[in-house]
RNA sequence: GGGCGGUUAGCUCAGUUGGUUAGAGCGUCUGGUUUACACCCAGAAGGUCACUGGUUCGAGCCCAGUACCGCCCA
């Protein structure tokens, strides 16, 4: 084994080899109980991302761990199509080196070179997922445009059309004047943007006066249809009923009243355009007033907007609009205001409201069994607190606008006749015209929301609607680990869809991932040049190290603060474990019994192997239940510690006493408690790290070159019969750390005396109880190498003829007998230290004791537990006490 | 405006249903080529747990309020 720990060679070498052994494969006809998650589809468009990496660590964890128990695991990877995001790509591209645009090409050219495009670039993100190392199931990689997943989005779509809840209509709806389609309400983001405020001053058409109108987009005044105030507003009570002729373009429009308006902003009297706000466009239905679009798909003005402004983009035209106000004087001020402004979450414009005909799914229905599943505990959310946010959306919920002007989608199933208009929900354009008898037909140009095939990737990637083995086998999949950014998008969604098609919860417990930021707490964006590539971090550090790391600094439920320099945590961590592994390859084969440690012999065992073998047991649990509990981060904290700070600080030294001595049987025996412990860390390790344990597990001889650590069994609790047998018990394993702090205590005093650690000195030690007695002269040989000592005395009844230095613990004492003066002063001044150090302790003990309320409403346990204290404190007090008596 | 988080060591964060002297990693300082590991080892320093009040025998933890930071929804 190389001296340090290289990931490149190891990572190349083993994930192909699963790959074709079929260990990712789930079998679907098992006896196991499957355990299957479905992957977020990223875009086909996609990269690697730092958030992908922790994204699929998790659930990489989730079905390794699973694996390892003994389940049918499944993990479904695969793209989705992202409409827009894909398709502008393509245009871009097109536009670049050819000069063609879509229109320029048709719909059919067009489709077959986005195909093209996608056959070339869109494995980019599945091969970069390899690297990180994950267990996908690849034989079983969907995309959404598959020809399976497609029949899915059809079957959906005219099963909801007929039960009516799929319908057309006119709408405003959110428009994405760069892409030129409709966006629903969830693409549409809102940033805090800094504009102005318009007052203007907007004439009676009687010549009595003016109102003054307040709006932040003065370009759409070339399309207000009225001018709306609160009817019970006094400043404008009597103006209600009249009329006022706008500016520039002398319509005579008139001034309502509507308890919309709100009476403190702005003058409280407001603008309307019915064609380009969706409360304007309420207000005029409410009101019939006029709706003229003066804005056009592209951003451009139209010709209603007038001869002087057609053809202008909207915000060239607002500042053409605005000169020429006010020039006529009708700008009355311009405030500065910062106001929400919806942008497009695609084409990162400012969305344009937008009247037009779209399709849309009616979703109160279907949000009411999905509220309750969540409601009843089927689905859990981790942290729970997310449920908040998903019952007020659900609760509020909106119809879902799903038509996008694109061309690379699904194709919406709808046909109309050429005659009469007709419309007709099919699988293929239908012969002949129900209503007219006409014969020709023409399918709607639209395609359908990328989350429209989305909401149904838990039962689509199993063929659904055909019924199938794996579909039976592997839904309802167990967990879903995504972002809470796609709450709306795609969870809620999903639990709606699985309930409504599957009849059942399309998982049981949703995962949500924090999100990355860097080290400064900045959100990771191209533009800020922040975002690292995860491949370059896997070349300089391992992919161990990065999934480790980043599971590691993962706090819960809270943004993670990410830099490269804290991959040495993980790498380090990789190379920790690699030594520890190194070290017992130098001592010779693995024990032919490593996987139990049932028919060893008690007597052999030392303490410090009970004290390993609890702490195993111990932390195996402890692991278990933060996996459970989906509580990641501690499931990376609990092996830091035990491995790094137990095992390898104290256990491996220990051993190393029992390695170089000379009774062979003990050797034996610890080299058999050893084994035992490597191979429980490895595999709970595993999960999380798997390419240096499987390393790690082929290097020790633990699986043949045919097997791998994938098919391994995870620890198992040991029996109460095997602890008693060997005497694995809390006592013994807090002897054996009271050894430890002593062993410290006698470590510190050689820093008090500036003795370097590899000079070889004597101590002696003075158990003040019985059973650390024991446990010392149990394994003298341990305490000996653990201090670098030259001997070591054990004396329950030592009394030094001089002062020395020493250290009290809590069952016992640790001299440094040294030759030359004792430093009195640094003695006395640790010792009064330590002793105030107890009297205050003592101190609030006793103040409890001595507390009447205390004793009568503690519980008993508390109560006795203080009391045992106070004893304990008592007699180390007194030691301390007496070490000062002889030193003055 | 409504909702949800957060505030603990210089930095990043743990801290179980309230109960030992509040912990870790990184950073800083001291010492060390110890035959697994310098991607390391042995030590040290460093905290009024944001603030105010309350509940309790007992509060970093529970309750109320305040301040600041962040996110979501309108």
């Amino acid at each position: 084994m190389a001296k340090a720990y290289e990931p490149a060679s190891v990572e190349s070498k083993w994930y192909p080899h699963w790959e074709s052994q079929g260990y990712f494969h789930g079998k679907g006809d098992s006896d196991k109980s499957p355990y299957t998650i479905v992957i977020p589809p990223p875009n086909v468009t996609g990269m690697l991302t730092l958030g992908h990496v922790l994204n699929n660590t998790l659930q990489d964890i989730l079905i390794r761990w699973e694996k390892l128990r003994g389940r049918d695991v499944c993990w479904v990877p695969g793209t989705d199509h992202a409409g827009i995001a894909t398709q502008s790509k393509v245009e871009a591209h097109l536009r670049v080196s050819e000069s063609l645009s879509r229109y320029d090409l048709g719909r059919d050219k067009f489709l077959v070179r986005v195909w093209e495009w996608k056959e070339k670039y869109g494995g980019t993100i599945i091969h970069q997922l390899r690297r990180l190392g994950v267990a996908c199931d690849w034989r079983r990689e969907r995309f959404t445009l598959d020809d399976d997943l497609s029949d899915a989005v059809v079957e959906v779509f005219l099963r909801l059309y007929d039960k009516g809840l799929i319908y057309r209509g006119k709408r405003m709806i959110n428009w994405c004047p760069k892409s030129h389609t409709a966006l629903s309400d969830e693409e549409v983001i809102y940033q805090s943007t800094r504009g102005s405020l318009w007052y203007m001053r907007y004439p009676l058409t009687s010549g009595d006066g003016h109102i003054i109108v307040a709006t932040t987009r003065p370009e759409t005044m070339l399309g207000d249809t009225g001018v709306a105030v609160h009817p019970e507003d006094e400043r404008y009570r009597t103006m209600i009923g009249q009329t006022v002729t706008l500016p520039l373009t002398g319509r005579e429009i008139p001034i309502f009243g509507d308890t919309y308006v709100d009476r403190e902003f702005g003058t409280g009297a407001v603008k309307v355009t019915p064609a380009h706000d969706p409360n304007d466009y309420d207000m005029s239905q409410r009101h019939n007033l006029a709706v003229i679009e003066v804005i056009d798909r592209d951003g451009s003005m139209t010709r209603e907007a007038g001869p002087d402004y057609q053809g202008l983009d909207r915000y060239e035209c607002r500042r053409t609009v605005v000169a020429a106000l006010q020039e006529q004087g009708v700008i009355e001020k311009i405030e500065d205001y910062e106001h929400q402004v919806g942008f497009s979450e695609r084409g990162h414009v400012p969305v344009e409201p937008r009247l037009s005909e779209q399709w849309f799914v009616k979703m109160t229905s279907l949000a009411k069994p999905a509220i309750k599943a969540v409601e009843d505990g089927r689905i859990r959310f981790y942290p729970e607190r997310w449920t908040k946010t998903y019952n007020h959306w659900m609760e509020n919920i909106k119809d879902w606008c799903i038509s996008r002007q694109l061309w690379w989608g699904h194709r919406i199933p709808a046909y109309y006749c050429t005659n009469c208009n007709a419309v007709v929900a099919a699988r293929s354009a239908p012969e002949v015209c129900t209503d007219c008898g006409h014969n020709a037909f023409r399918q709607d140009e639209d395609v359908l929301d990328t989350w429209f095939s989305s909401w149904l990737w838990p039962f689509s990637v199993f063929g659904w609607p055909k019924a199938s083995e794996d579909l039976k086998h592997f839904y309802p999949t167990q967990s879903l680990v995504t972002g809470p950014d796609i709450i709306f998008f795609w969870v809620a969604r999903m639990i709606m869809a699985g309930l409504e098609f599957m009849d059942d919860i399309p998982f049981s417990d949703v995962y949500f991932t924090s999100i990355i930021r860097d080290d400064k707490g900045r959100k990771l964006s191209k533009s800020l040049n922040n975002s690292p590539n995860p491949l370059d971090v896997i070349d300089s550090y391992g992919a161990d190290a990065l999934r480790y790391t980043v599971i590691y600094i993962a706090p819960v439920g809270l943004d993670i603060r990410y830099s490269n320099e804290k991959c040495e945590i993980g790498r380090n961590f990789a190379n920790k474990i690699w030594n520890a592994a190194r070290f017992r390859l130098i001592q010779g084969d693995i024990s032919e019994n490593w996987d139990q440690i049932d028919d060893i012999d008690a007597e052999r065992l030392r303490p410090d192997d009970r004290w390993v073998l609890y702490r195993t047991n111990t932390v195996a649990a402890e692991i278990t239940a933060s996996l459970t509990a989906f509580d990641f981060h501690s499931y990376a904290i609990q092996l830091y510690e035990f491995i790094w700070n137990e095992f390898c600080d104290w256990y491996v030294e220990s051993a190393k006493a029992a390695f170089y001595g000379d009774d062979e049987q003990r050797r034996q025996v610890t080299l058999r408690v050893f084994d035992y412990v490597l191979s429980v860390i490895l595999r709970l390790l595993h999960p999380v790290m798997p390419f240096v344990t499987e390393e790690i597990f082929h290097g020790l001889n633990f699986v043949g070159d045919d097997a791998s650590i994938m098919n391994a069994t995870w620890p198992e609790p040991l029996t109460p019969a095997t602890l008693q047998a060997l005497r694995i018990d809390a006592d013994t394993a807090a002897m054996v750390k009271e050894k430890f702090d002593l062993i410290k205590a006698g470590r510190n005093l050689r820093g008090d005396y500036n003795i370097p650690f590899n000079r070889k000195i004597a101590y002696v030690i003075k158990p003040t109880s019985d059973a650390f007695r024991k446990v010392l002269e149990a394994d003298p040989a341990s305490v000996t190498l653990h201090l670098n000592a030259e001997s070591i005395i054990i004396d329950a009844d030592y009394m030094p003829e001089t002062s020395l230095p020493s250290a009290v613990g809590n069952h016992g004492l640790i001299y440094m007998p040294l030759e030359g003066a004792v430093d009195v002063d640094a003695e006395v001044a640790r010792l009064k230290k330590q002793h105030e150090d107890l009297q205050r302790v003592i101190g609030t003990i006793n103040k409890k004791l001595e507390n009447e309320n205390f004793l009568k409403r503690a519980p008993q346990e508390i109560v006795s537990g203080e009391r045992e204290r106070q004893k304990e404190y008592s007699e180390k007090i007194k030691q301390v006490e007496a070490l000062l008596a002889g030193l003055q």
